[in-house]
DNA sequence: TGAATGATTTACT
DNA sequence: GTAAATCATTCAA
């Protein structure tokens, strides 16, 4: 398979269709150690200045969220907790801080890549079913924030149609009425999804 | 300059 | 189920 980036009409439209349109498209990050891929299985829209949840939330631009306010089709990478990363699109036009959060991938290359750099075996969903999990098994950290998606060895490719669900989002129940908005999107029946937070998650 | 905290994960009781 | 890990960013003073 053709792993091609897409192009940047692809992220150049409202953050929830792009957040919609990310599910079954792949993620492909190549680097020295080798390629790793995966389909897209859960995203979430952060709509700034007027979603709660979102950092660019009010029209607040700061250095970390410089790259939100940017051009789209560009990453948009923070560090929360001391210990994680989350890795974004930057969508909409320039100057409009959306993003969309890409929450879980379902691993289909470099599976042994991914489980070294995790620690888990390879036959885990914990290997990428959540935001921070993926970016670690992605090798994906702030040295991304800001890159270009549509040139480089971080981007989107074209994946195959997958049937989509949708929900209220993940971790950000104070946003007040904003979460109660479906901005949560997911492939329907897919292990790797990421299960809500308290839920203990059991290995199969 | 200093204190609070988070778009989470993991381990432990 | 609950708590610890762990630090860049943000906001107050």
């Amino acid at each position: 398979m053709d792993l091609e980036p897409l192009p940047r009409s692809f992220y150049a439209r409202p953050v929830l269709v792009v957040a919609r349109a990310a599910i079954g498209q792949w993620l492909v990050h190549r680097t020295r150690a080798g390629t790793v891929a995966g389909r897209i299985v859960e995203t979430e829209a952060y709509r700034g200045p007027e979603d709660r949840a979102a950092h660019s939330h009010g029209g607040r631009r700061t250095a970390r969220t410089a790259s939100m306010f940017g051009p789209p089709g560009h990453a948009y990478v923070f560090f929360v907790y001391g210990l994680h990363h989350h890795f974004n699109l930057v969508t909409g036009a320039e100057g409009e801080p959306h993003a969309v959060l890409v929450r879980a991938v379902e691993p289909l290359l470099g599976l042994e890549l991914m489980a070294a750099r995790r620690g888990v075996p390879a036959d885990r969903v914990t290997l990428t079913n959540g935001p921070g999990k993926l970016c670690q098994a992605f090798a994906i950290d702030r040295e991304h924030d800001g890159r270009d998606l549509c040139a480089g060895d971080l981007f989107l490719a074209a994946g195959a149609r997958w049937p989509v669900e949708r929900s209220a989002r993940i971790g950000v129940q104070y946003a007040g009425s904003w979460a109660e908005r479906p901005w949560r999107f997911f492939a329907r029946a897919n292990r790797y999804v990421s299960r809500p937070r308290g839920g203990t998650l059991r290995q199969p």
